[in-house]
DNA sequence: CCAGCGGATGATAGCGCTACCATACGCGAT
DNA sequence: ATCGCGTATGGTAGCGCTATCATCCGCTGG
């Protein structure tokens, strides 16, 4: 006969343990902890104080061999700026790390290939991930949308313009943030002020626009149509849109570009001209992506907390994933962040005024 | 009485499974996929032999459990170029994901801390992960390495110029890359080139800028130390360096910047000059980064196989950790990949010459 | 010839959790 | 009262693997 012999150090909190302190069963506790439904409210509540008081995390690997199954999540992309891909790795990594599950990143082409391949490759992706995390833009293409509907997989967008209709959404206000900015501005003494817009087909374009707009109207600034330039989130287009707004007959003395790709070129361009930035112009980004501080000089910008929206964003899938396995609708949320001014120095007060501070 | 359940669909293939085919029992089959020593050469051929035939996967789950340790690499990054970061990013995900590991990803800031507060970090980082993957500049961080040795973690260097003595690497030989890429430019007709140097620092600039300048020895192209600019990887660099060439007297008709985002660069410093590229100026890059293909004219450019060359890191630091814990000595390793020439849009003939296509 | 030893292999008890079934407990219908 | 049925909870057998110890075997030295 041998005797019986402890293998871990038990240092860690598991799961008899809260079953124990609650007074229940160590299944009740499992099942609480999985969200099952056929648990009284009461019950429910014990056990939840208990995982509290004992600050309990179920050990993922034991889960994954128990259900034959990990909690694998698909971070979609597409077409991204590098400066924004990787401020959207790091996040969900991070999350991901946090939550114990496991992130399968792809590429997502072709919304282009008609109807049929994006539902295929629609089927390949419900059978490799439990839930989808779009980020823009993909989470406003009708195509890819329509065939994860299709497929019956659970999808949060994160860091879109407006709440998808249908889909849960985890982003910050852009309109609001965007009058920030515009407001800093002027506080800085700004009155000659530059726009350069985003994507027409992301609605988050169309938030910050509005938000430099009503900021303008709200402080009594004059909006001039020939300070607006239309562009679509990369580099390239930053760099026309600046040739234009820079060449007009009165410069204006500081450009709000809708993200930091743009503005890096708006930066490019002033330099190319001889104007000094911040002397001479003023460059003012959005995003808050690596690049800011990469260029010089570094970028004054509104930053989105990337890293907690993605692990909101990853709580809320894997809590869809779960009403779904047990059959439950679960209606979408949508969770609004705070945004962040970041002053760099890539701003300050337009040549010979005196700033105006409140 | 209740009579037993089988849980699984018995989909996958494990280890008993393996053991029954070989004639050994399953803990001898542990042994081997652990790399134990105390297995006979035969025994061990054997079970190697059961495990391909049926494909065997050790289920990473299962093995976490019981080992009550789940394999997690860091990766550790500092002042990165985002298109080289995402591409590192997306690579080692990958292959972390095919090995069932977890990684950890970290920025690295203040080897200038001084030596104490590396080491303070280096110890943390001992207790998160079990190795650590250290891609450029990192790998060649003196104070980061003598603290990593230091809590005696495994390393693995990814992508630097040469083997760091010491430590298994995981590179492509640079030197070819950029012999092969200069020698390109030389088919096309060019014989006025213009090289970007990357930072000092790095062992991998220097081999880049010898591979140029054997391959213009071994094709009796002059070698013109005027048309040879300091940079640093950074775009801000390329632009200066861009700009040094462009003014030269005579202009080179051709550009091999040692990234892609000083090539980056270089493209719009010629825009500027109303120079079109590739027509007026052939730009060559190096890394294909995401960024190769977002500017326009696409960057042709040596890719190095940096998901290939990420998971054979993680094998080897995975390797590393499990000699560590059985007390062996592991010598370091130095894998050398192939690298590939991507030709797109950016590097042509040059004007009026004739190419001269072997 | 046998004790003693060390290397190779096997048997078994967990690791922490969930799936599956069993049980307990109302509560309205018969 | 009895039965049936549905809801809340408990008991237990795995999930696939490794740690630990037991066993076996061949060899050396007395």
């Amino acid at each position: 006969m041998r005797k019986p012999v402890r293998r871990r150090a038990a240092a860690l909190v598991t799961i008899d343990q809260v079953a124990h302190r609650a007074g229940v069963s160590l299944m009740t506790v499992s099942r609480v902890t999985n969200g099952h439904e056929c648990v009284r409210e009461r019950t429910r509540e014990r056990v939840m104080r208990a995982i509290r008081e004992l600050n309990y995390k179920p050990n993922p690997a034991a889960r994954a061999l128990a259900a034959a199954r990990a909690d694998r999540i698909a971070l979609l992309y597409a077409n991204p700026s590098a400066g924004y891909l990787s401020e959207l790795l790091l996040g969900t990594l991070d999350g991901a790390g946090l939550t114990g599950c496991q992130l399968v990143v792809q590429k997502w082409e072709g919304a282009d290939g008609g109807g049929e391949r994006a539902r295929a490759r629609a089927r390949q992706l419900a059978r490799d991930a439990d839930g989808v995390l779009l980020p823009p833009p993909l989470c406003e293409s009708q195509p890819l949308t329509a065939a994860l509907e299709g497929v019956q997989v659970p999808c949060v967008a994160i860091a879109a313009g407006l709440a998808t209709p249908g889909m849960s959404c985890v982003r910050i206000d852009n309109r609001r943030a965007a009058h920030d900015m515009t407001t800093h501005l002027i506080r800085l003494g700004h009155r000659a002020m530059g726009f350069i817009k985003g994507d027409p087909n992301q609605s988050a374009s169309a938030q910050r626009f509005e938000g430099f707009r009503h900021a303008l109207a709200d402080a009594g600034v004059p909006f001039n149509e020939a300070w607006v330039a239309a562009g679509d989130f990369s580099y390239r287009s930053g760099l026309r849109a600046a040739e234009h707004l820079l060449a007009a007959r009165i410069r204006p003395t500081a450009i709000f570009a809708s993200n930091d790709d743009m503005a890096h070129a708006v930066i490019s361009v002033a330099q190319r001209r001889r104007l000094s930035v911040p002397r001479d112009l003023s460059v003012a980004g959005f995003d808050d992506t690596l690049m800011a501080t990469t260029v010089f000089p570094e970028l004054t910008t509104v930053r989105q907390p990337i890293a907690p929206m993605s692990q909101e964003a990853i709580a809320l899938l894997l809590e869809a994933t779960r009403r779904k396995r047990l059959n439950l609708d679960a209606e979408p949320e949508d969770r609004l962040f705070e945004h962040e001014l970041i002053e760099r120095d890539s701003c300050a007060p337009p040549r010979g005024a005196s700033s105006a501070t409140s």
